[in-house]
DNA sequence: AGCACGCCGACT
DNA sequence: GTCGGCGTGCTC
């Protein structure tokens, strides 16, 4: 029997339930053209909807009768390797996502195809013959009249808006059997990439707001775009919509109605890499060039490997990776240094873009679209072969990878909370693995799952005592705020910290003062009746954001103006949040006419002002800085000799298993800060439980007595590194039934965990609890948690609930996800 | 998810 | 009689 050409194709289109690779028949005509890694259009499904799809697979077969052929190619050159297409198919075993959502997080932003279908008059059908197809049908006639009224094409989104909520599909398909018209998708490359809308007014300012002043009232949105653009002249379409809080349909009707222009606009690209003089050659110290030795020797020996360095705060880890790197390009193979978020990293950029000059690609998610694309074709081409950026990074393609260095590995930040839900110390594993790589975590304070595979002997361990120049560590004190509170101070500052602060404005030395909150955001409060806005969608508080003066929804993106008063009870509104604003406050009082520096998400709104408000802090020498965890990262400050926690129980007390460590490392850092130049530092950790051992173990900075402690309650507990969490999430609008979807779920692992088949399996069920933040954009989220391990049998019996939650006829509406060892 | 097929009520 | 409602089942 004649043999054809089959692609097994990934699509865009399926849910995690129905996700594997279709087959397709590769017509003669892209035989020659396709390969895997590209991605195609296909037809999919009873009505042939045009998807795009990625090759994952080209074959010879038989000719089976029900298949479908590849209708396009969207890609000249494959988008995914071979590598990379495996990762894909290893990420949906791991974090149940589809595969195209793991090539969908592996792609550039710039690279995404938007797809438009459009119906065409076929050629040589006159009109008379196409009414005559049409017959009596009304909805055919309307698509014809479309169509002849758009010179021959009427475009998918053109005939849905004329149709309503009617169904035009039908019609469709009967003119298109008949020969009348022709359907054809056009893909265009995806949004803005190298282009931004830009919107201004089309008639003079006065002229527009006289338009739309008298309909103010009814279509308050309309106006207010008109006014900002009668203030600012023009505006990227998305500074309206943040400013104003409209959307995209209201700037589309503005010019519909004439009032406004929308024209695309070219952006600039890639700020011009910032000139830095060469670095001079990295000198190691004798513990330094130690760890470098061993690790350099397991780069060399051409196997997988994975590696923990342990360096204390200021030990010079940094010096390590850069001769790790510097040799893994001799080898003629690439690395890749992964940070937890480039904004608080710009004097590692620094270092590492003046060792390595063009050979840098720097990826991270606040580049523009274009940017990003600009940048992974660097990487691709391989004219880049160092790439640093932060979680997402980790997909780059990187041509032969000789080492990929995960940065203060225990930060959250490298554990996506979106689909898929990945964490990049796994993904940099699986990658290590395939291209015989060595993975090195570098922390200060190692998550207590990193430092347990390092202490038995999974991980290498290397280990960096002496901080550099051995300085020694700050002197810490504890001061316990009850007393304080008892002895009648009740201000954020305790009587010690005020002594401190004071010797250190008399020596003209400076401090930092930390405050320990999770979230930067600041709410609106009633100060008559104490209420707080929150959203009409989410069980979540609305934030106030001083750029705009707006109330905003961080779950759901909703927004509004900050209303003159309390619909409630008319109190005016004041601000709570991080409370960076009354430390301040408090520290002017105590200090009058010193300058006292705030930095939290209030102050810092792009890369840039967080690294100009540092650099002047630095530089004119200011006395006291108070912010947010952005204080705590990185910073290297000669004068700076006195560190304050204002707050250190507030991470600690959250029901989450990794609280302590999280506190710990925070901790650590911030007190780290202290005393980098040539005087020794101090650091004054304010608390109310003093005797709490994670804040013991911290002041002391003794990470060895906290690790036992804390692995130890891991035991115990049941938590990583001992089991897994297998954490489901069933949402939908109504409550109840979200519940009782849990509860079947919950009924079907019972059932299943009765069969002989899982005896051995050791798992438990938790739950079902509400989520966290139980609404999200008016949609109810109860969660089910398994505890057990992360086995090839645990995850298919997960995968195989998440299908039977899906098929479940009874539980319409709502829908299931599963997420390992989730982040909150 | 999204679409077709199929089976019941209210309309020309 | 048919148009159109939404329950059910499949997607190469």
């Amino acid at each position: 029997m004649e043999q054809v050409i089959l692609a097994k194709v990934a699509l865009s289109a399926a849910t995690f339930a129905i996700d594997k690779p279709y087959d397709y028949l590769l017509p003669d005509e892209l035989r020659e053209s396709a390969a895997p890694g590209m991605r195609v259009l296909v037809p999919f499904g009873a009505g042939n909807r045009r998807i795009e799809g990625i090759i994952l697979a080209l074959s010879r077969g038989q000719p089976a009768p029900r298949l479908k052929a590849v209708i396009a190619l969207l890609d000249d050159t494959p988008v995914l390797d071979s590598e990379s297409i495996q990762l894909a198919l290893w990420m949906r075993e791991r974090y149940f996502c589809t595969v195209y959502d793991a090539a969908r997080a592996m792609l550039p932003a710039g690279l995404y195809f938007s797809l438009q279908d459009q119906y065409r008059i076929a050629k040589g059908v006159d009109k008379e013959a196409a009414y005559e197809a049409a017959g009596r049908s009304d909805h055919a006639r309307r698509i014809l009249d479309l169509a002849y009224a758009c010179g021959g094409t009427a475009e998918m989104g053109q005939i849905r808006a004329a149709f309503g909520t009617k169904d035009p599909n039908p019609a469709l398909k009967q003119l298109t059997e008949r020969g009348v018209l022709t359907l054809e998708t056009s893909a265009s490359r995806g949004v803005g990439d190298k282009t931004e809308q830009v919107v201004s007014l089309a008639v003079p300012p006065e002229e527009a707001l006289a338009l739309v002043a008298p309909k103010r009232k009814t279509a308050p949105l309309r106006y207010a775009v008109v006014e900002l653009l009668s203030a600012v002249g023009q505006a990227s379409s998305k500074e309206i919509c943040y400013f104003t809080g409209a959307s995209a349909a209201t700037l589309r009707s503005l010019v519909k109605s004439g009032l406004a222009v929308m024209e695309k606009r070219e952006v600039f690209r890639r700020a011009a890499p910032e000139q830095t003089e060469p670095a001079q050659p990295v000198v190691l110290n004798e513990e330094q060039a130690a760890a470098f030795e061993g690790i350099d020797r397991l780069c060399g020996a051409g196997k997988s490997a994975a590696a923990l360095l342990y360096g204390v705060t200021g030990s010079g880890k940094t010096q390590v990776y850069i001769r790790l790197i510097e040799e893994t390009l001799k080898r003629g193979r690439g690395a890749m240094v992964l940070v937890p978020e480039i904004a608080l990293t710009p004097q590692l950029l620094h270092i590492f873009t003046s060792h390595f000059g063009d050979a840098i690609a720097v990826l991270h998610s606040s580049l523009r679209a274009g940017e990003r694309y600009d940048e992974w074709k660097r990487v691709r081409s391989g004219k880049a072969r160092v790439v640093i950026g932060t979680r997402s990074a980790v997909f780059a393609p990187l041509q032969n990878l000789g080492l990929i260095v995960l940065d203060e590995e225990q930060e959250y930040t490298y554990k996506s909370e979106n689909v898929p839900r990945y964490h990049a110390r796994d993904v940099a594993k699986f990658r290590c693995a395939r291209s015989n790589a060595v993975l090195l975590l570098g922390s200060a304070t190692p998550s207590v799952e990193s430092m347990y595979l390092a202490k038995t002997g999974v991980y290498h361990l290397f280990t960096l005592r002496s901080r550099y120049n051995t300085r020694a560590l700050p002197q810490v004190q504890i001061v316990d705020m009850k007393r304080e509170l008892r002895g009648g101070n009740g201000s954020d500052i305790s009587q010690q910290l005020r002594e401190e602060l004071k010797a250190n404005l008399d020596r003209g030395e400076q401090s930092i003062l930390f405050l320990n909150r999770r979230g930067n955001s600041r709410m609106a409060a009633c100060g008559e009746c104490g209420e707080v806005p929150s959203c009409p969608r989410c069980s979540a508080y609305l934030t106030y954001h001083s750029a705009n003066g707006r109330l905003m929804c961080h779950y759901c993106g909703h927004s509004e103006r900050l209303p003159d008063a309390c619909p409630h009870c008319g109190g005016a509104f004041h601000f709570i949040g991080s409370g960076t604003q009354k430390v301040q406050e408090e520290l002017e009082e105590l200090f009058p006419g010193t300058e006292v520096m705030r930095m939290d998400t209030d102050t810092v709104s792009a890369v840039q002002s967080h690294e100009k408000l540092l650099a002047r802090f630095e530089k004119e020498k200011v006395p006291i800085l108070v912010g947010t965890q952005m204080v705590a990262k990185g910073l290297d400050f000669e004068n700076v000799t006195l560190v304050g926690v204002i707050s250190a129980d507030l991470s600690l007390y959250v029901d989450d298993y990794r609280a302590g460590e999280r506190t710990f490392s925070l901790l650590t850092q911030v007190v780290g800060r202290a005393g980098r130049g040539e005087k020794t530092g101090r650091a004054i950790i304010q608390t109310f439980t003093p005797e709490n051992e994670v804040i013991a173990t911290a002041a002391a900075q003794d990470y060895d007595t906290f690790y036992q402690q804390e692995i130890t309650m891991r035991r115990l507990r049941g938590c990583p590194p001992f089991r897994d969490l297998f954490v489901l999430t069933a949402s939908g609008t109504e409550e109840s039934r979200v519940l009782r979807m849990c509860v079947r779920l919950r009924r079907t692992l019972e059932s299943w965990f009765a069969d002989p088949a899982y005896q051995g399996l050791d798992v438990q069920l938790l739950g079902p609890a509400p989520a966290s933040v139980a609404k999200v954009n008016n949609r109810y989220r109860y969660r089910l948690t398994i505890s057990g391990h992360n086995s090839k049998t645990m995850r298919a019996l997960v995968a195989a609930l998440l299908c039977a939650a899906h098929s479940d006829k009874e539980m319409k509406g709502v829908s299931v996800f599963a997420d390992v060892n989730p982040m909150d």
